[in-house]
DNA sequence: TGCGTATTTAGCTATATGGCTATAAAATGA
DNA sequence: TCATTTTATAGCCATATAGCTAAATACGCA
């Protein structure tokens, strides 16, 4: 069983899905939306989205024809904090 | 000509190469130091450590025989703070 | 049911990655 | 110079990744 966060890391190893993220800090987009913001076929932005979903980075949710795509924020933001605890400099105040 | 950051980002995508970083957090130490904490061959190791170097992370020195490796806090730093300008919550006070 | 739109999945190719063993290179000391 | 030690490089293999096109699937509507 793979950790979340070894996921994580993988999937923000590439900058498209990176700039994919980015894109929905704005909001929540469709795949369609998301897809016409990149220079890649179609079907390889869809395959950047199951990388992050798997990751737990996006969430997405079907609404008619459309399918809906959303940051799931907790996961970023847990992953920036278990970053900081493991390589953050060490020169802050209350440091153990 | 790839930008550091990408670097950065392919170099902690890979889970020895981070143990490799928090090791290196405790301290200098040489090439053979860092193998003998690892299962893996030394030349697996060594080539990690190039990765490394590649993205700026470590710095190099020989010694006499040996070759001591040092983090690269600059760099490290620099990146998490990348990180957070780009992906860190915006639910603090004087967000722009 | 049948059609059109949106999206994913399948299947392919080329390249990158991470592991190994064997070998080369650099420095030291006899 | 030669042997020893330390580290890097070369070369190989297996797997993963990112891109593509073509085909399948899911939904909405007539």
């Amino acid at each position: 069983m793979v950790k979340v966060n070894e996921r994580v890391f993988k999937a923000m190893s590439d900058g498209t899905r990176r700039r994919i993220l980015e894109l929905l800090k704005t909001g929540p987009k469709t795949a369609g939306e998301i897809a016409d913001h990149f220079p890649h076929a179609q079907p390889t932005i869809s395959r950047h989205l199951s990388v992050l979903k798997y990751a737990d980075l996006v969430v997405d949710r079907r609404e008619g024809t459309h399918i809906v795509y959303r940051l799931n924020t907790t996961v970023l933001q847990e992953w920036l904090a278990w970053l900081l605890e493991h390589f953050g400099s060490d020169d802050r105040d209350g440091e153990a």
